[in-house]
DNA sequence: TTAGACGTTCAAAGCGCTTTCAATTTTGAC
DNA sequence: GTCAAAATTGAAAGCGCTTTGAACGTCTAA
């Protein structure tokens, strides 16, 4: 069924037909219920395609997933953000399109998507230091939001982002109160710009507190379950081994407890650990009382709002960039306690 | 740039260069070059949606991810699974769009994706038992492709699965050879037809055995860290408490862990896991020898494999169904250990 | 020389919608 | 009952592409 058959059976223009459906005033009442019913009916809702050639959007988002070409993972995150976005582009009628693209491709992927006019705007994940796509993005004018930000980025634009660097800061601050000095680090890929901050983070509270910043007890790699694992080994290894570990996704922070039980040790008594936790639905942080003591924000609410920033880009072009920095709560949990004593 | 620029710049007719582009064979070669230069130079490539208004091909496949209405759970082998159906598609020149449902709305989703025309096909996850999407998809006449199989359908379907059965009968064996005699079954959401199957596979195992089926063993849920672990509690807990516990992934199967280690026990000497993995990339069983045994199949090659399905599927439309069983292999790891002796 | 064949190019219609501008009907004030 | 204004409807153009059917040269064979 089409708009045409649609019109015809109803005795009417496309015009108006057209106008009734999208809600236009000069269509009576009256018609207006008597169009509805027959697209109900019939089953009819207009193609996108023709709608999108017409009006000029494509009512559709662009995300694309930067696949980073060593290692080959998924950043675990995603599919919480993204069911987070998805929510909100249901909501305004948007359609999700996904790509996912080897992180050295990404740029004639952006240049694709806005010459052939496929999507209305593109949500930028990971963004790294220095970022290319951001320059890119605002040279050939496609509207787009970021998630996180990108430490040398020099013009404008709209991000929402957790505030790592203060997260991480209080958290090892945490660990500090509780007597530790030693105070381990494993980090996402330093070229990641949350990484960058949240070491920041780190670095400055020991600093504050007189703790002098040792290179040798800071890791970063891949956010998996054995990254966290072999590094946490090789810190155990050292011959003067933190008292406490701080890592960036709960899913090392597994791979860090397998580890400190390997080595006969238990996890809040002999090794701390802090973990930032983003509340995948999956991977939940035990029940009742948190495992992991953790900076915790919500990856899924951060979708969410980040579709909506958008989607306002999208639809009042000139408004400015919007920047939303969130704070993480800092949970408590069993993960962590006073330092031992020696 | 578009396409009347383009030609007008080349002083060419519209026609000659959508064919030049396109590959025709009655374009000269000198003109065709021509073409493709300026084509590059300026950046050009057509307009999706109106290259699928005139043609009648979206080139785009949808991939509906059903979110269970009560848990709000993101199933996290989807992130994978996706990444694999994207090389595909981004070989093959087709987009992937991707809508989150609450799983009680998902038909009304598929008429609209149909009725808009706005996919070529779809992607059916997480079939349940009965699916009621696999009648409505042969109904409408969308092309699809199911993830898993659906007991109960009648008609003819095109599905790519995991031989779930035999591979639960097999790790089920594995244990009961080790001595084991009572056996706990951590698995996925009862009306999930892959949990059905991976239970019959271990029922079966048992009873060929001459092991009496004890239901207060069996558990069922969404496959979290946090259920595995609740559900691994509540098994120890028993006054005659499984020396062995399979779960249906590895996530669960970290709870389970930490279930087992909290009662003070330890993997593996007091009591066995054997977990289905799917080779998550942000997951894996281990460095060198799998921490977990396992029965293992990547779901990312699913993803890629049943992308390439869904597109013959959508090209060569009266093939007829095309039907994938893959056999899980049965890694042996550290989890699995003789059932100890009383 | 001419007709047919071939190779190459083009004009125009059409895909399913929106939207401008014009036409028609209804309403309300006089 | 009349007429301008308001309300309602419609014809047609246009969005950027593909594709049909026709046209134009150029060759080859008779």
């Amino acid at each position: 069924m089409n708009l045409k058959q649609l019109s015809k059976n109803l005795g009417l223009s496309q015009t108006t037909v057209s106008r009734a459906l999208n809600g236009y005033p000069e269509v009576s009442e009256a018609t207006r219920n008597r169009v509805r019913l027959a697209a109900d009916q019939y089953n009819y809702s207009p193609s996108t395609r023709a709608k999108g050639l017409a009006t000029g959007k494509a009512l559709a988002i662009g995300h694309v997933i930067p696949l980073s070409s060593q290692h080959e993972v998924v950043n675990p995150i995603f599919a919480d953000f993204i069911a987070g976005a998805g929510e909100t582009y249901a909501r305004n009628g948007y359609e999700m399109t996904l790509t996912m693209v080897e992180d050295t491709q990404e740029e004639s992927i952006y240049r694709g998507m806005h010459s052939r006019r496929s999507v209305d705007g593109v949500v930028v994940h990971s963004p790294r230091m220095n970022d290319t796509r951001i320059p890119l993005l605002n040279e050939i004018g496609l509207p787009f939001v970021v998630h996180g930000r990108a430490t040398g980025a020099t013009a404008p634009y709209s991000w929402l982002d957790v505030n790592n660097k203060r997260a991480f800061h209080r958290a090892a601050k945490f660990l500090i109160d509780l007597g530790h000095r030693r105070i381990g680090l494993i980090n996402g890929l330093e070229d990641m710009d949350f990484a960058h901050r949240r070491r920041t983070g780190y670095q400055d509270a020991l600093r504050e507190n007189g703790i002098k910043i040792d290179p040798t007890l800071m890791r970063s790699g891949e956010m998996t379950e054995n990254f966290g694992h072999r590094y946490t080994r090789e810190l155990l290894a050292l011959p003067n081994p933190p008292t406490a570990i701080m890592t960036s996704s709960l899913i090392s922070a597994m791979g860090a407890r397998r580890a400190i039980e390997d080595a006969g040790l238990v996890m809040g008594r002999d090794v701390s650990v802090i973990t930032h936790d983003d509340v995948l639905s999956y991977l939940g942080n035990g029940d009742d009382v948190p495992i992991y003591t953790a900076t915790r924000s919500s990856v899924r609410e951060a979708g969410r709002q980040l579709a909506e920033m958008l989607l306002t880009e999208i639809e009042s072009p000139h408004r400015g960039t919007q920047n939303v920095l969130l704070e993480a709560e800092l949970m408590v949990g069993q993960s962590t306690g006073p330092a031992p004593k020696i």
